[in-house]
DNA sequence: ACACAAATGCAACTTTGTTGCAAAATAAAT
DNA sequence: ATTTATTTTGCAACAAAGTTGCATTTGTGT
């Protein structure tokens, strides 16, 4: 088992359970984004579909994962840096989602430019989703 | 009804139909974006379910209408400008979600601004969306 | 007015997401 | 280490969202 769950989940003050490390591990070891599907699919029938829902949900709240919006109504999730905590997420980083292989990337080192909206718009959040052909797909 | 309606449909090939002009002047008349469960309950029991999944679909592929992706699974559709034709859209503008209201605006004078991503991956399609307070919701 | 092609409505279905509650697992207290 | 309290899980039942095939209707071109 990969040595930051444990540490991941209680200092969030969420109990150690089987379905929490193993989602987690999921995360870990993939370095992409994964949907509920996704989950569903690598985890077999080991866990309730409710609870992968609800795992999810827990984790995005506590700053353990943070959902990137996509086009076709299939919300991905990725691993949040140390830096997000409950309620508070930093994930000002562009993602980029192939085309070919449908993975999706967080692109942590490449941050989300200012822009310059009219007068009167308050903005809390800004997501860039860049989509194309991946390194491994040219 | 719109003046543009029938000239838009006409210029894609598409078929006068009912639910078409009826659909596409919801779009022209509210300037905001739509999504499918705003034209059902906009449209009482006028058309079927189904009509409408596909001519928002078949909207989509002609461009006329663009999709705006969110973080919340509910994908949203505005009108595109007439430089979109069948397979080739040009919506390069940012796209704003209102927390407080729920409309989603197209921001139409605000360009997307290029980003530069590690060598290796070929962009296809950008999209900027912000999130925060509208302008009627300060 | 007619023939052909395209779009619609309906039904049946699949997939996705939600909720309440009893049972099981985890954490805290003794 | 046991017991108690709290949290999480699985199940069932449900609601909402999206898909597909096909007969009927509507629109287009002659
Ligand atoms: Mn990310
Ligand atoms: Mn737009
Ligand atoms: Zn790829
Ligand atoms: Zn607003």
């Amino acid at each position: 088992m990969h040595p930051r769950i444990i540490d991941t989940l209680k200092r969030r003050q969420l109990s150690i359970t089987d379905s929490r490390k193993k989602i987690l591990e999921l995360f870990l070891e993939r370095k992409a984004a994964l949907a509920h599907a996704d989950i569903e699919q690598h985890s077999g029938d080991e866990f309730d579909r409710v609870t992968i829902y609800r795992t999810l949900q827990t984790f995005v709240e506590k700053g353990i994962l943070h959902t990137i919006p996509s086009a076709d109504n299939s919300v991905k999730y990725a691993l949040c840096k140390d830096a997000c905590t409950e309620g508070h997420h930093h994930d000002n980083h562009v993602h980029f989602m192939c085309d070919a292989c449908g993975i999706t990337y967080c692109l942590d080192h490449v941050t989300v430019p200012a822009v310059q909206l009219p007068p009167g718009y308050q903005v809390h959040q800004l997501d860039l989703v860049a989509s194309g052909t991946c390194i491994k797909c040219q």
